[in-house]
DNA sequence: AAGGTCGTTATCACCCGATA
DNA sequence: TATCGGGTGATAACGACCTT
């Protein structure tokens, strides 16, 4: 959108039809004679986001860093909205052709990095959008610095090097378990920390019950001592025993109901909904109790056993739980079981073969 | 914004045993 | 032989949330 100058009213722009610049694949112009009023917007972003890096990289105090680090990661998501908000067709400066035109030129700069990046020997382990993962046997972190030198030349793009992983496990697809997908996976850099990476799982999700986001950050505290993939495999019978842990908690009944409170944000108005979801539940029962809810409001939910079989009665909202609520541990159970499956699956574990494990 | 994953619910077909 | 109900499995629709 900088470089190229792809801005609402420069991509297909009247004034230069047969302006020498050109948007790949699809031979649209762009403007030759202005500068479009995205590029000029993002430049001051830009320059802020990778002032506030360097900044960081060069600073020691701890606390300092940190604060710098928030800044350049609330610019990158002015950033990346500003990207979507270009192909938003309500918005003032947005423009569907230049969000395509957009998208044209990161694909050829995605192939072209690739392409170097293999021809200088190192293998794709995974691409998208601005990011690869590679492998190299032997390469240490001069060598990944050093193509990322020779990419940002090429491109004239910046580019940074985020670290290099002891191992890293992308899960598969539940829907195809033949592919492995692009937005789940977890992995430990080779750092001193060991610093952990988690994407799309469980902990990343904010509907994750406490009880089952403490137990999959307890399990990939272990997983995270491991160097290779066999120290991973022989680190998994623990992993197996705090699946057990957990679950005979919760099946003692002895859990809070804080640490079980499931939290979602309404799509809709309580009545729209067609199924009888839990969320669309609990949310009735705060109206019965003369409360409002609105679609885009957060309801909290507890599940509940469920003796009877009226859909009403398997989720409770925490403010309306009492002493003699009961939770129903063996769908916490059950909760339990899939976000161990999510970090094993690809060694051979399933949810069944898991459940199994727990009788 | 676009392109996904994934879990849950609803629905329907089907099987099977019980019942009349 | 017909009917009913429970259980199972496949499928569609729904709904939430994640990734960049």
């Amino acid at each position: 959108m900088m470089d190229q100058n792809l801005s609402g009213e420069t991509v297909k722009c009247k004034c230069c039809p047969n302006s020498p610049r050109r948007v790949p694949e699809l031979d649209y112009n762009i403007c030759d004679r202005w500068r479009g009023i995205v590029p000029q917007s993002l430049e001051i972003l830009l320059d802020r986001r990778s002032k506030y890096k360097q900044l960081k990289k060069d600073e020691k105090d701890e606390l300092k860093r940190q604060k710098y680090d928030a800044r350049q990661s609330a610019l990158k998501w002015i950033l990346v909205c500003s990207f979507g908000y270009l192909g938003f067709k309500n918005a003032r400066f947005g423009k569907i052709d230049a969000h395509i035109a957009t998208c044209a030129f990161s694909r050829i700069f995605l192939h072209r990095a690739v392409a170097i990046a293999q021809a200088r020997g190192f293998k794709l382990v995974h691409g998208i959008v601005d990011s690869m993962w590679l492998t190299k046997a032997d390469a240490t972190a001069a060598d990944y610095e050093e193509l990322c030198a020779v990419i940002r030349e090429d491109l004239k793009l910046p580019l940074s090097f985020e670290g290099q992983y002891r191992w890293i496990v992308f899960l598969n697809s539940k829907t195809d378990p033949q592919a492995p997908v692009l937005n789940r996976y977890y992995g430990t850099f080779q750092d001193q920390d060991r610093t952990l990476k988690v994407r799309g799982i469980d902990v990343r999700r904010h509907d994750t019950p406490k009880i089952v986001e403490k137990c999959q950050t307890q399990m990939l505290a272990i997983l995270k001592e491991a160097d290779n993939s066999r120290e991973f495999q022989a680190l998994i019978p623990q992993v197996l025993n705090t699946l057990r842990e957990y679950a005979s908690k919760l099946r003692s009944g002895t859990v809070p109901i804080e640490e079980l409170i499931i939290t979602k944000n309404l799509s809709k108005m309580p009545n729209e909904y067609t199924h009888r979801v839990p969320q669309a539940i609990a949310a009735q029962y705060l109206i019965d109790e003369g409360g409002t809810v609105h679609a885009g409001q957060q309801v909290s939910y507890v599940l509940t056993i469920d003796p009877s079989t009226i859909p009403e009665s398997q989720a409770l909202p925490p403010e309306l739980a009492d002493d003699d609520t009961v939770y129903d541990p063996e769908r916490y159970v059950d909760l339990l079981v899939s976000s161990t499956a999510n970090l094993l699956q690809p060694f051979g574990y399933d949810v069944k073969s898991l459940t199994a494990t727990l009788r």
